[in-house]
DNA sequence: AAGACGGGGAA
DNA sequence: TTCCCAGTCTT
């Protein structure tokens, strides 16, 4: 924090008002927003480094940037980029995603993982046509309604698709900025008010820069702030100040961050079972109960559960099938 | 605040 | 094997 006061003075004049009336608050958060130097670091790198990303081209629709970011919660990039360019020459459009089969829609997500984000894009893109005239709605509040869209996705849309001037806070950009200003390896497992005011001191003020920025920090966060070994050395904010680089890189503090078991959950029967429904038709029940002969209450279990989520239905006869 | 929810590829 | 990914929703 103290290293701070050198540059405080020199880039007063480039900090916005919302960084000064962060940085004044008395909290132990003072001095936390970046210094202009740092930010202009950021962007310089992502003018060089930035991947060139289908949905980040100049003219792309709102739409198109709407169906990555529901694509991308919890999918890396190099896993969405084939279904999403599928998906656009498939469903250019809200109305068209509206129109379709479910079971085609299911189908058409593949392997993405947790599917029910592929239903609730369809009903977003229902409620879009319904709600909005077709068109993606530009306003935050507007898109947060809408179902699978959270805090996140709907400053992203609105950043990235609008150019609004919006405080996105993805798991990269907050890695990215509670280490630059926290020194923690990684932030606390909730997102709490501290944490994105944090995170909102270091949006710059001018719209344009704002919306790079947003992009610049999440680029920076995948690319080389990295969770699992950070590569500081190609750091743009390693000579700014980054308090995780000047503590030397300490370890995580703390409680172990939980990691969800995989094998032999429901979750991962579930995935099975759809997979199954993907590409077979539909499965007798008896079939099904086969994926797991020894523990038959599980499958029906998961069957119960992906009908309740309206992943499958079952028929009259019995069989399971997409919807 | 914590748990459910897929799937795959890198370390 | 373990970890983690442009999160959201429910309890």
């Amino acid at each position: 924090m103290a290293a701070q006061s050198t540059t405080a003075q020199s880039t007063t004049a480039q900090r916005t008002t919302t960084e000064r009336a962060t940085t004044e608050r008395a909290t132990s958060q003072r001095d936390a927003a970046l210094s202009g130097e740092a930010i202009d670091a950021v962007l310089a790198w992502y003018e060089e480094n930035a991947r060139d990303l289908p949905w980040r081209q100049a003219g792309i629709s709102p739409w198109g940037v709407l169906v990555s970011e529901i694509m991308l919660q919890q999918t890396p990039v190099v896993r969405v980029l084939p279904r999403w360019i599928a998906w656009m020459e498939r469903w250019p459009a809200p109305a068209d995603l509206a129109d379709a089969a479910p079971a085609d829609v299911l189908r058409a997500w593949d392997r993405l993982g947790y599917p029910r984000r592929a239903l609730r894009l369809q009903e977003c893109a229902r409620s879009i046509r319904d709600l909005h005239d077709g068109k993606v709605p530009s306003d935050p509040v507007a898109l947060r309604a809408l179902p699978g869209i959270g805090e996140y996705t709907a400053a992203a849309i609105g950043a990235f698709a609008f150019g609004r001037r919006t405080v996105v806070a993805d798991t990269n950009i907050r890695r990215v900025i509670v280490r630059a200003l926290t020194g923690a390896r990684f932030p606390a497992a909730s997102y709490t008010s501290a944490e994105r005011s944090l995170v909102a001191s270091c949006v710059p003020e001018p719209t344009a820069r704002s919306v790079r920025w947003n992009q610049a920090v999440m680029e920076l966060g995948a690319l080389v702030c990295t969770a699992r070994s950070p590569r500081c050395e190609q750091c743009p904010l390693a000579r700014h100040g980054c308090r995780f680089l000047a503590l030397g890189r300490p370890e995580h503090a703390g409680r172990p961050r939980k990691v969800q078991a995989f094998e032999g959950t429901d979750r991962q029967m579930r995935g099975r079972i759809m997979a199954r429904l993907r590409t077979g038709g539909p499965a007798p029940r008896d079939e099904l109960l086969l994926l797991d002969p020894a523990d038959a209450p599980r499958v029906e279990r998961c069957l119960v559960s992906l009908v309740a989520d309206g992943l499958a239905v079952v028929r009259d006869d019995g069989s399971v099938d997409l919807p």
